[in-house]
DNA sequence: CGCGCGATTGAGTAATTTCAAATCTAGTGG
DNA sequence: CCACTAGATTTGAAATTACTCAATCGCGCG
């Protein structure tokens, strides 16, 4: 039960069947298990994901190896260390399964190619990144004007899935709380 | 004192006279005062800005009025409230002057014709969300891994020019914590 | 049954907030 | 030059919020 790139493309730029083909040829399938690492800090980033099925975390690991969760990925989304990627760089973050996922795999080469061989597929990436770039400041948004209980009800309202789909000490690292603090937020609602 | 756009586009992607000629025709020259706001919560968002010269800060205020600062915007940077700009919705977030500001306007159809008219444009702006994604994802973590005196001491030494030209009120209002505790911050360090 | 993981609860501590008052500073007008 | 004011900053004290550490509970699974 995939999602598919073509129609996830296709919302924001139609394609010949032609168009697509070229497009599809620069991905490679690739199947992890629960707990598999996609990204490991400090390594280098061969890829940026794109979601077929499954769900992913994008963590950072501070000096106490406590985990930060920076951003969840499910289905239909794209991700990766982007700095890293872009740069060449050792990844600052890791990409990890919170389930075993497929995703497709583009490279630093593909992109480029994909940019400069099918215009559309620049618009696309553009119109991506932005969206990207929202969802960041939105989340920096919460947390200056939300305290931990807000956040908490923004996001389970925002994604029901997750509350069901992962950990709640996991959801407490994305929220930048401590699982016990999380824990009696959620009992007095 | 002003920053050349020719330049800014220039670090990452150049261009012919007539090509630079063609970019600019799409961009408007504006002044500012202090205080003024380019754009208002509520009204419609017409333009993308890239500063000149001065400092802007975007902002969002809460339900008691109370005013958080979700970036600052200084000379070579581009600022907007993006989501409502490209979905033609009203402003969640305000932006405005901290100090007398000069900047160069886009309009929607000025950015659409910009990255439809020359590829290289369209390349350029995708780099410029891509940094503006990065940047967001590292304030995010920032809020995740540091507690407030960190963050004050990391934005000093990534901005030290805003410890100059912004009011501490306004450092505390970004870093999401009081001005009281931020000033209890910096008198210990 | 018993293990292991996740979730909860309790108690004490640390960080931050709020509200109020006191200071400080730069600019203005006399 | 001084007095005055508005804005910005600092300080104090009490209240709130979240954290840590430790212990306990609950449940699915071999």
């Amino acid at each position: 039960m995939h999602i598919s790139l073509r129609d996830h493309i296709e919302k924001i730029v139609s394609l010949t069947d032609e168009e697509f083909a070229f497009v599809q040829r620069h991905f490679i399938l690739q199947h992890f298990k629960k707990n598999d690492f996609l990204i490991i800090e400090g390594n280098p980033v061969k890829h940026t994901y794109f979601v077929l099925s499954g769900l992913l975390k994008l963590i950072h690991t501070d000096a106490m190896a406590k985990e930060h969760i920076i951003a969840f990925a499910m289905e239909d989304w794209w991700e990766s260390d982007f700095f890293a990627f872009y740069k060449g760089t050792k990844a600052t973050m890791s990409l990890q399964c919170l389930e075993d996922t497929t995703v497709l795999c583009l490279t630093l080469e593909g992109y480029n190619s994909l940019c400069s061989g099918l215009h559309k597929m620049e618009h696309f990436l553009l119109m991506k990144a932005n969206v990207g770039h929202i969802a960041a400041q939105q989340r920096i948004l919460s947390f200056l004007t939300s305290n931990a209980r807000e956040r908490y009800e923004e996001l389970i309202s925002r994604y029901p899935a997750l509350y069901q789909r992962v950990p709640k000490t996991q959801l407490a690292s994305y929220l930048g709380v401590s699982r016990e603090t999380l824990s009696r937020l959620s009992s007095n609602l």
